[in-house]
DNA sequence: CACCGAAATGTATGCGCATACAGTCGAAAC
DNA sequence: GTTTCGACTGTATGCGCATACATTTCGGTG
């Protein structure tokens, strides 16, 4: 089915032309006669001739694509376990497990769908890599080298082979703050977001006794969120914890295990809502508090951050704080090809806005109004 | 920021080597010295030195990279509408309405995080691109011409394209069935999927006037599931109607219209079922019969399609039939490297099995069942 | 009919790397 | 001391295209 592939000087010499108008036919057709355009099109089709990408990207020097790097919180070896096309072909079972989780990262989705549409936008296409495993490095130089720019979720790369290979491209970085580096960084208002979110608790809600549920240790933005409760608290007047009362890991089979493991120390009594570091651990969270029977928000309130799809839809539904995720994707790409256009201005910081979502699960307030 | 690149020649020189012992270092450490690969290391990192992905894909005739397109279902326009970063740093508000979508398509999703995964196992990279609007042939050349082989789900290319395209490279459609075509096919049961979901109904549940809600017109899958639909209405003996008594387009606002037609229409009088040909119109019209009153399932049973974790979470939790969404990804991946490595194998078929789901909103007997 | 400028096309070169092949070097075997 | 062999390194070439520049063609003009 695959053929040896032709190459510019095929189509020239069936065409009768030189190689530079086969070029010019793909990268300039306006600059083709007419007449020698069809007829170059005609041998294309003939030969099924499509331009090499890896040759065009030498000798133009750019490649026309943006590398997209997220870090991983699926379990590849848990995956890799199930065999592939395994199972019979129907199976019918009762699923009353309400709480399974996919694995998928919504967030993440949402970020590389931004991209993705901005990419497009400017024609570019968009490589996407994920650095996991012992061949991280690998993939990631792999992935410098083959796209003009890159944007890269927060660690999902390390630092000094992120110094390393911007010194050859430019990047961007999305949702962790400026720490020392040079990147042009996109990220969402976390720190108003949860202050914000925190004061309605305690104003509207007239909660006092709150802690928070963190993510993990090396996740800027939960370090960030963790800052924005404590100075609602503060604000208000109240205790503010030193440390979360608990991390999970950004995954709602994380917020499980902490929520299993707060009720099994019996460490919620006395707590008059749960202010969660992400939408997942508070999803999490709640599929145990509902099992184990406490009530949200009238025992409890609960709250998220992210805005994912499902917690729109959970029972009851998550308050949280929305950050524009496709925005973020849009905006670091934008950001990129400025920065293409323009290498040598200053390394800039957006800050996009959030919007804080009142729902059912943070208090009796939000439901009883009709 | 971003020096000049540097080469293989400049770290060749500064390293006091030849060209050929710097690509060594990289493609084939062990055959390199100890003492002359730190000298070569040493080089690159002071320089900043990263391969060229376009040389060397050109040079070696494979570009490392497996391509990834699919069809577009999100309204770019819309969202290209809301200015970039636009809005204040943080709004409040109280957030009422359950059924907001964001649009994102969670199978495509899923297909694309389990093609990456495969693709990391071989040490490939995906490349993604959606062929939308004017410039879609552009697009999908310009993926053609930078990847090793091209996964695509069905409907995202023209065919006479995508005939084009693979006379360069090895074609793997995900989601489609063999239409003439000598491409390698990775699909779902989703005949036998909605046969078995529909005799369920008609079974346990003894449901006898069900109508199809279908997907687009020219969707190979929503057509398979409607003939699975009507061949279970035939075995058991049940009138079977002609066409979908509706259809939408795959998405949930898609389907919240589509909903509100049949309600204002009162054409859901007298049905006792209404199976969907997809999770998102499930979802939607679950919307509106919610929002209009009728009680699921009690009225009026609806199941979907796909199984993405919206329908799992939905009120009523939606009865479906779960496709091996990450599976496909990863298998379509997987027969794409296999013929890269087996080129004249003939073309392959492989058929998921997939799983019917019984949850809350196909009857009453799965929910009164303790 | 010669002439001119613009349009169209051709020529020549280099982009940065992989790799086949040739060459060098040192240590072990003779 | 010579030979042999393997480990290591260097030389030369081509991958397929874009593009600067040179050249030809074409449709008028004087």
């Amino acid at each position: 089915m695959v053929e040896k592939t032709p190459t510019v000087y095929d189509v020239a010499e069936m065409a009768g032309v030189s190689i530079a108008t086969v070029s010019r036919y793909f990268r300039n057709p306006d600059a083709v006669r007419e007449s020698t355009r069809e007829r170059v099109g005609q041998v294309v089709r003939d030969l099924g001739y499509v331009p090499s990408g890896s040759a065009r990207g030498l000798a133009a020097r750019r490649t026309g694509t943006v590398g997209v790097c997220f870090p991983s919180f699926d379990d590849v070896d848990r995956i890799d376990a199930r065999r592939l096309g395994a199972g019979p072909p129907v199976r019918v079972r009762v699923d009353t497990d309400a709480h399974q989780d996919t694995g998928s990262d919504l967030y993440i989705a949402e970020v590389v769908r931004g991209t993705e549409i901005e990419a497009w936008r400017h024609g570019f296409a968009v490589m996407i890599a994920v650095p996991r495993g012992a061949a991280a490095h690998n993939v990631v130089e792999g992935l410098a080298g083959r796209v003009d720019g890159l944007v890269t979720l927060a660690r999902a790369i390390d630092p000094d082979q992120l110094a390393h290979i911007s010194r050859r491209i430019p990047v961007v970085m999305v949702a962790g703050p400026r720490d020392g580096d040079v990147y042009d960084h996109v990220t969402a208002n976390n720190h108003g977001g949860m202050v914000a979110l925190t004061d309605h608790l305690i104003t509207e809600h007239r909660l006092t006794r709150l802690e928070f549920v963190g993510g993990p240790e090396d996740s800027p933005d939960a370090q960030v969120r963790f800052e924005g409760f404590t100075e609602a608290m503060l604000l208000a007047g109240l205790g503010v914890p030193e440390r979360p009362i608990a991390r999970s890991d950004f995954t709602r089979v994380g917020g499980r295990e902490t929520g299993r493991l707060l009720l099994a120390e019996r460490r919620l009594e006395g707590i008059d809502g749960l202010v969660c570091a992400n939408d997942q651990s508070a999803l999490g969270i709640l599929d145990e508090l509902t099992a184990a029977g406490v009530r949200v928000p009238q025992d409890l309130a609960v709250t998220g951050f992210d805005g994912i799809e499902a917690s729109n839809v959970s029972t009851p539904r998550l308050s949280t704080v929305r950050q524009p995720m496709v925005e973020l994707g849009r905006l670091a790409v934008a950001q990129l090809l400025r920065r293409l256009a323009e290498p040598m201005t200053e390394p800039s910081t957006r800050v996009l806005g959030v919007e804080v979502l009142l729902r059912d699960s943070c208090g009796a307030h939000a439901t009883s109004t009709p």
